[in-house]
This record gives structure tokens, sequence and C-alpha cells, in this order.
DNA sequence: GATGAATGAGTTTTCATTCAT
DNA sequence: TATGAATGAAAACTCATTCAT
């Protein structure tokens, strides 16, 4: 429904319709329209925050190459497009859509200090890198899980690895 | 209006009242409601695609660089933003969020045949490289336009350049 | 305009650029909306009423036939057809459907004591028949107006001698 | 409401208060105010058209007396008046007001052959008879429902067979 | 006079939510 | 617990009418 609608001509009557059950037991699970969608998002929310959680973590980790990090990253995303159903897919693009600014304000506050100390520079310098690499990887990454382009997937994330590289290269050089 | 309740906040009367006309006056101009984003999506294309037609022109043109070009269009969108009324951001933002799978395929198809002349390969090569390129260039000149970071914006251009050229610098590999 | 959507698919908006002019000229002359239309009806009135009224002076005079006089009405009638621009015709159909009703209760209240002075009998008794011819005359002589069939006139004009001759008889044979 | 205000008096709003539910539920069986109308009229029409099929079945049937079938049927379009609420009298009226041209050329139609095979002529002939006796049986009987007129019922359907008898005649005559 | 943009009361219609069964 | 008819606030939209130009 949402694929073919958007969540504006999504109803709550139609919600119980296609879920085969009466609008009044949907309203015995959710308290109201809005928390149908949040609880949705919050299925798909389960399976990728892991997977960036402990992206962040090798981050940390000085023993993880960065690209190496953030490229198993976009591989595990990209393998979610085939596990993902469609319409979880849709729910938290909608959201995602909505919610990135914010969110990838918090990727770049994560990152910042990260890079900072593995670059040996100031956190003002290192977060323009930081906003560009997760504004890049965000919505990459979104994409791969929703709507992956139609090239070899090895090719794409060897294109990412040197897009990051040459990124990185930066900050490495402005030492 | 936009700005503090998004699309779902905006009712047509409250329209007309922000306008200061009555609900009929709103209606002799627009036939419905959603004539009415249409308007202001369409006032906010009529800015952003001749910055991109440009682009695409100076791309295939072999005498710009093609990390020069895209910057351009990076720091064009990067002025747009405080040119831009405040209820543009908002509604091109909603729009985009719906259009950009598209728009970002749109992309690709262009640029691909362009980087493949440039760096003599074959498009089915140059496909993977064209799609990051799209991608990348799409959000974060966006995000330039509605959200812009609170980074320096010359580091911010430099990085960018980087970036680009790193993900250039495989397709010159592969040759 | 009438024609194609009946009197409720009319706007004053409508009229008025239909008419070449603008709206503010229409109310120039006429109060509001409801006195367009009743205007275009009285112009058709004045056309029918005097007819009718010919007719019946002609049904007072005992030296004239009944079914003579009604004969001319309808003879009449199908003559405006031809005048009558379309739209009028249309206008006053719409009146007329609902107007009927009474119209009809008031040329029975007048006929019914010509036809009880004619046949020598009760009014009671010539209420029926005055009230047959009434409602007969008022819509066969509004359809040859309005939506004349396709029949021969002088052979439908017979037809409906014979149809009042019949009516008549009855009155006739109970004196 | 119909009867008080005419169709355009009545308001989605005030049908659901004088049935006393409310607006929400009127929109649950129904998809937009015209159906409200429509399905009023086809009730009615549920109860007319049987009356008159079997009346064209009786004619078609030579075993049966021509002015007994239209006869039977003004008898049964009277007993309807008293059977039917005040509400359908007024919507079916309005709708006919309409309807009518249309519906009169089908009648014709459809009696046209009956009366020619009945009175051995050609159905040129018979069709300008089968016109007046369409257009007079409707309207009378449309009359006959809605605004009986104040004589004796027996006295009227006297009338109306004679005059039927004398329109028949013609036919009879003319052959 | 003529104009037609502006008005806004009044409609139609939608849809999240409730609650008696 | 499940149901789905009922609800009604709130939204979209219409159109007869006015009035400054």
């Amino acid at each position: 429904m949402l694929v073919e609608n958007g969540r504006q001509g999504v109803t709550t009557n139609s919600v119980a319709e296609r879920a085969g059950v009466s609008i009044g037991s949907v309203y015995q699970y959710f308290p109201d329209k809005q928390a149908i969608f949040a609880t949705l998002q919050e299925r798909h929310l389960n399976q990728v925050m892991p997977l960036v959680q402990h992206t962040f973590e090798r981050l940390a980790d000085p023993a993880v190459d960065v690209v190496d990090a953030l490229l198993g990253l976009m591989r595990a995303m990209s393998d979610l497009h085939t596990d993902l159903p469609a319409h979880l897919r849709v729910i938290s693009d909608e959201q995602q859509a909505h919610a990135s600014p914010d969110e990838i304000e918090r990727f770049t506050d994560a990152a910042t200090p990260i890079l900072a100390a593995r670059f040996g520079c100031t956190q003002d310098r290192a977060r323009a890198t930081a906003w560009l690499a997760s504004m890049s990887m965000a919505h990459v990454g979104r994409a791969l899980v929703h709507h992956p382009p139609a090239v070899d997937r090895e090719d794409l994330l060897a294109a990412i690895a040197c897009m990051l590289r040459g990124l990185l290269a930066k900050l490495a050089a402005s030492t």
C-alpha cells in the first residue's frame, strides 16, 4: 500500500482491510496511526542499527581499516535488500527521508572524534570529512537496501572503496 | 507553515489565511490542494534544473575538468541555500524525498556515456561510478540547499573534490 | 448550458462567461441568480400565456367547438417550437417541470365551470374531465414545444382531436 | 426534507441529522451525495417498473383489451400513492421531470409495434397514437402517484377509459 | 457602466478513532 | 478478544455575491 500511494494515501481502515483484520483489532495493538508506522520502522531499525553499531565499533578500533569497516557495512546493507520484505523497504524509506538530517548529524557527531583520533587532527578539521562520509554512506546504504542500482555489486563496492579512500586521503594529507 | 508542520499540517484554509486572502481566492488560482504544492515545487525546480543542465554541458566538454564541473554545481547549490525561502526548501525537500530514486537513475543514465567517453572505457564499466557520483552529488547538493552542515564551506568543497577524485581514479586506473 | 447540465450545473460565473460579459455586468441587470432564470422563464411565458388566455376565451364562447379551441392551442404550441431559441426551451422546461402541479390545478379550476356550463352538469361531475384535459393538454403542449415527437404533425393533431372527443363524450353521455 | 425544500435544499449533513446518524455513516453507505438520491430513485423505479412491464405484456396479449390493460396500470399507480412515503414521491418526481422525454420515447418505441399489430396498420400510422398514449399515461400516472387530483377516483378512471377509447377509435377507423 | 478579483458562508467529503455487541 | 458500524472534527472545495478600480 505504501508502495502504491505513499504514506498519505494509506488510511487506517485500508491498513486493516489489507491486513485481513478489522480496524478494531488494529487499534487493539497500536494506540494510533503513527504507532503503526513507527512499529514497522522500528522493526527495520532493529535490523539496521546493529550493523551500524558494529561498524562504529570497528571504526573505533585502530586495528581495523576505516574503509574496510565502511565497506563491510555497505555489503551488509546490500544483503539486507534481498531479505527485506517490500513493505518494510518502503516504510523505512519514507521514515528515513524525513529523519535523515538529524540522523546524519548524529552519525557525523559520532564519526568526528573517531576520525580526529585516527588521523591526529582537530575535530574541527575532521568534521567536514565525517559529515561527507556519513552523508554518502547513509544514502548509498539506504539506496542499496531500497533501490539498488543495476550494476555489478562488487564493481560498485570497489568504487565506493575508491571514493572513501579519496576522501580520507585529504585528512591524511592535512596532518 | 511547511517548515513548522510539514505538508500534512498545511490545510487549504490555513494557506489562505497565512497568505492573507480568502480560501476562495486560493481556489481561483489553484485547481486543488496538490496544485499549490506542485507550483511551489516547480518554482524550485526552475532554479535547480538550469544549474544541473549547465553542469552536464560542462561535463560533456573535454576541456572542462570533471571535478571542477561538479564542484561548481555544489557551490551553486550551496549559494542557493541563502537565497531560498524556507518554505520552498521544505516543499522541495519533501518532494525530492520521493522523486529521488528515478531522478538519480536519470542522472546516472546521462552521466554514464559521458564518463565512458572521457575515460575510454565501456559504459558497463562506467555505470557504477556514474551512479555513485550521481547519488553522492544529488544528496550532498540537496543537503547543501536544505540542511547545510555546520562546517567551513571551503573545507567541505575541498573534501568533496578529494572524494570525487578518488572515485574517478578508479575509472582512470581501469583503463 | 442548461441543455448540457440542467439548472444545477449552471453557475452564475459560467452564465456570464458564456454570455461574453463579466459576472459584474450580469449582476447589474439581475438582482440574483434566480432572477436570471425567472427572466428567461417570463420571456417564454409572455409567449405562451396569451395563447392559453385566448384558448380559455374561446372555450367560454358556446359558438366555438371545445375540441377546435384546444386543437388550436396545440397547433400554436407546435408552431412555437420552431421559433423558440433552444435555451428558452430548456429554461421553461425546467421551470414547468416544477411548477406544473399548481399550474394544472389552476387550469382545472378554470376549465371546470366552463365544461359544467357547456355540458349542463355539476362542477363536481365536470372536474375529473377538466383535470384530465388540463393534464393532457399541458404536457402534450409542453412536449410539442420542447421535445416534439418524430411523427407527422397533422396526424398527431388528428389523434389529439380523437382523444379529446372521446374524453368529452363521457360528459355528454352523463347528462 | 425533499418535500420541504426540494433537492437543492437538502444537504448531506441535514440528511444525516434527519436520519439520526452521523454524516460519516451516510458516507459509509453512499459514495457521494448524488448516490443518495439515485438510491431513492431506484427504490421507486423498482416499484413502478414491474407494473409497467406487466402492462406491456398484457398489451402484447390480443386476448386483453388495450384500455383494460392501461386502466389497470393507472389503478396500480393510484394505489401506489397511498403506499409511497412522501420523500420518495418528491425524489422520483424530480428525477422523472428530467428523464421523461427519453422515457416517453422508449415507451413509444415499445408501444408502436404492438398497436400496429393489434389494429392491422403500419407502424408509421400507429406511432402518433402510441406517442400520445405514452405521453398521457406517463404523466397521468405520475400525477396519480405524486399529486392526485381532488376528484373521485372511479370517476377519473372512467374518464381515462373514455379518453383512451377515443384515441384508439382513430386507429380502428383508419384501418 | 463594466470589470473580474476577492470574498466567505456553506457544502461535500475524509478518515482516525471509539465502543457496543 | 475481535468486530466493524458509527462517529464527528476537520479538511477540501464551491459558487453566489460584492466592490474597488
